[in-house]
DNA sequence: CAGTGAGCGAGCTTCCGCTTGACTT
């Protein structure tokens, strides 16, 4: 017998709640939405109002019997799944599903795991909030409609299996649109120039100041040294200014997110799901909020800690608030649990983890940093448009800095200002020497994952639940890859001015290089322009924004969710029926030229497995040729001389064994070929130019790799092998993979047991499908 | 893993947001 029912969304919360709560109470967890829109069709009745066909989700039929029998014993039911949109249907979902009786039933909510919180939350229990419900089932309904409106659509005009969304479709906007940009980036350069200076009184003092104007040319350059010989130098003012820092707001899902990438490189799924592990092993609070509020037990806490460890003038309190568009602060900021826990025995990356949190969460209750700021000016005599100036910074007291600071960005990175020597206004300087290095201005900087979220959160776009599959998601869908670009090599001038001798000289430099970013493919840019042309009101960005007001408004009890609905999806159904008939195929072609050999015209598309070149055309009698682009190669900058090198290969390096060897370039990078085997050729060779003699040591290579990785085969079956992976040891048979189970030692398989673990694992694969 | 790229047509794909494990080669 059960006398009270508590059910929350997360087992973890349960777990911490029912000890706050005592025996009287049982806390059980729905595991977030137990039922949504049915997946066949649309999942809409459209001609009744737009009326939500629900299913149960498959996946949480034992939960919802579980919570079902439980219920029924109970003597009242709690639903306290989260306060905002998303958790006040969970909470009418699970009255509706579990028949729940509505004068034993009671809706309660709280936004921090603290006891007081929660026995305040059972003394003022409330109704369901169908007004909230509502919002939601709009949310859920509108999302719905554009997703299985537009992709459809993708399928018929561009390629089969895409897909489209409020979400994902903008967030691939924005990475197409930064991509043009930097394409279309006409780089400008000047001359930056330093001078290296000393004291002519002691001589013990030097100092690097720049000249605060760049030059475009280096005659202009050459033109400022003549000017200058021979003269000597003056500080003309020192000025010394106050200054401070403050810290940063305790941690959302999305600074979380950033904050890891920069430190440690961390993806925002490897972050989220490190965050998991820490949440469930109760050292943090919850992982996925949007609110950087701190409880008042956090905040006393976080005092005490501070004070203890620091010294009472290191502790300020602070209250932060939240500017995030559309936030919806359902919890605390990430924080850890026990402020006293300056670390906590977990593996590496959750340690690592960990201790990031807890001096962001910290710092954040400690005092400013002070600082002084300081220029010094050095006017140049005999023109008074150019002066030299040093900027410096010294630290007066270091307060949160003691613990915590906060990354910038690879694009936001200054230098950083040291320390100045003691020179006083009226002191005498030489000129050691100067230099003039020319420097160009960087085009704008490509999304890494956790900018791309940055930017996302500006915009109101998305939720911290969705951030990190909302990027796997465009990765998978290929619109979207993440890898490194290597940089390119320019040359820059140099010049010189050293006791009254001007000399220039020049020097290579590389720029442009990438580590983990985002490039948007060809695909993702067609699919982008097909529906920015058909749909600009959806692929806007401030199309969520202006939804989510309607949401509140329908929250608010102000409108009527099914009206709002209406309004949006009429015009919008026109535009989808209107393109249905109207638009063309989409396939991203360009024409670069024409073959010199054959005199038929060369192009690129978007084909069925992806990117190609393509000379001569269907009309042809000859069928036409055709080449995959490489991965750093794309329909809309590849040139017609690029596109004819891919023709050239696979390539035929001649025999070894009596079998043939061939170079090409596949999914995976260039490869040589020889019968059935692959192997992947290393970064210093090039397939255009690779011998024979390189192609068999390769082969060889991989022969032996794949002799280690093999554990055992059988005379029986050639078709069965047993062997070493990243996973442990497994089986192959027909192309398809089981694992050895740990409790076999894999040495001692037979093929009977073998045959076994395949059928066992065959049965296993039909049951998922259904 | 790495060959492909005509056209036909069956049957499939797809959204966002709330949660965890099961599973991966």
């Amino acid at each position: 017998m059960i006398k009270n029912l508590v059910i929350v969304e997360s087992p973890a919360k349960a777990k911490t709640i029912e000890k706050f709560l005592g025996k009287e109470f049982t806390v059980m967890s729905s595991y977030g939405h137990i039922r949504d829109l049915a997946k066949k069709d649309l999942g809409i009745e459209k001609e009744k109002g737009y009326k939500p066909k629900y299913i149960q989700s498959p996946d949480k039929k034992n939960v919802i019997k579980e919570l079902r029998d439980a219920s029924k014993t109970a003597e009242m039911v709690w639903l306290a799944s989260d306060e905002d949109r998303e958790g006040e249907a969970i909470a009418w979902h699970l009255f509706e599903v579990l028949k729940l009786d509505a004068n034993k039933t009671k809706r309660i909510v709280f936004h921090e795991i603290t006891p007081k919180a929660i026995t305040n939350a059972i003394q003022n229990p409330r109704e369901i909030d169908y007004n909230l419900v509502n919002a939601q089932q709009a949310r859920r309904v509108l999302d719905r409609l554009v997703g299985f409106e537009l992709s459809p659509l993708l399928w018929k005009k561009v390629k089969p299996s895409l897909s489209a969304g409020r979400v994902q479709s903008v967030a691939v906007r924005l990475l197409v649109e930064r991509e043009r940009e930097i394409i279309a980036f006409e780089p400008d350069s000047a001359f930056r120039i330093t001078g290296d200076f000393q004291d002519s009184g002691s001589g013990k003092f030097e100092l690097t100041a720049e000249l605060n104007k760049r030059l475009k040319t280096s005659s202009q350059v050459t033109d400022f040294y003549e000017s200058i010989k021979g003269q000597d130098f003056q500080v003309s003012s020192v000025q010394k200014k106050p200054g401070k820092k403050s810290p940063a707001a305790p941690f959302t899902t999305s600074t979380l997110q950033q904050e890891a990438a920069r430190k440690f490189g961390f993806s925002v799924s490897q972050t989220m799901s490190l965050a998991q592990r820490l949440y469930e092993a109760g050292h943090i609070t919850y992982m996925r909020t949007d609110s950087v509020n701190l409880s008042n037990d956090a905040i006393a806490a976080a005092e005490s800690e501070i004070k203890k460890s620091y010294g009472e003038n290191y502790h300020k309190a602070r209250k932060y608030s939240t500017k995030a568009k559309g936030a919806q602060e359902a919890h605390e900021a990430i924080r850890p649990t026990y402020m006293q826990n300056h670390t906590v025995d977990a593996q590496n990356a959750e340690q690592k983890l960990y201790s990031l949190i807890w001096k962001r969460t910290i710092a954040s209750q400690m005092s400013d940093a002070k600082l002084e700021k300081t220029t010094i000016s050095i006017p140049v005599k005999n023109n008074s448009d150019f002066k030299f100036t040093a900027q410096g910074e010294v630290l007066l007291f270091d307060g949160f800095l003691k613990v915590y600071i906060e990354s910038l960005d690879d694009d936001k990175k200054e230098d950083v200002a040291g320390l100045l020597p003691p020179l006083k206004e009226g002191d005498n300087l030489n000129l050691i020497q100067s230099n003039a290095i020319e420097r160009y201005s960087n085009y704008p900087a490509r999304y890494t994952e956790a900018t791309l979220v940055k930017k996302l959160e500006e915009l109101g776009i998305g939720r911290p639940s969705t951030y990190a599959p909302t990027i796997s998601t465009i990765q998978k869908r290929n619109y979207v890859v993440k890898e490194d670009r290597p940089g390119k090599e320019r040359t820059i001038q140099q010049i010189s001015f050293k006791a009254d001798q001007i000399k220039a000289s020049k020097k290579v430099e590389t720029y442009g290089s990438e580590k983990s970013k985002l490039f948007p493919t060809d695909v993702g840019m067609v699919v982008n322009d097909y529906l920015i042309e058909h749909f600009d009101k959806v692929m806007d960005y401030s199309f969520t924004a202006n939804v989510e007001k309607e949401f509140d408004s329908i929250a608010e009890g102000q409108r009527q969710w099914s009206a709002m609905i209406d309004e949006f999806y009429k015009p919008f159904h026109q535009t989808v029926e209107f393109a249905e008939e109207h638009s063309e195929r989409k396939s991203g072609e360009r024409i670069l030229g024409d073959d010199p050999e054959s005199g038929k015209p060369v192009l690129v598309r978007i084909g069925k497995y992806g990117p190609i070149a393509q000379i001569g055309t269907a009309e042809d009698e000859e069928k036409p040729q055709f080449a995959s682009l490489r991965r750093d190669q794309h329909i809309e900058t590849i040139t017609l001389e690029e596109a004819l090198e891919l023709f050239k290969l696979p390539r035929q390096l001649g025999e070894h064994n009596g079998k043939k060897v061939s170079v090409s370039i596949g999914r995976f990078g260039p490869y040589v070929r020889y019968d059935s085997l692959f192997a992947s050729l290393k970064k210093e060779d090039d397939p255009y130019s690779i011998n024979l003699e390189r192609a068999i040591e390769l082969i060889k290579e991989k022969q032996e790799a794949d002799a280690k990785k093999l554990i055992k085969v059988f005379d029986e079956a050639e078709k069965i092998k047993v062997q070493n992976g990243k996973y442990g040891p497994y089986i192959t048979h027909k192309r398809k993979n089981y694992r050895v189970p740990k409790s076999i030692d894999p040495k001692t398989l037979t093929y009977e047991q073998c045959m076994e673990i395949i059928e066992k694992g065959q049965k296993k694969g039909t049951k998922k499908k259904k």
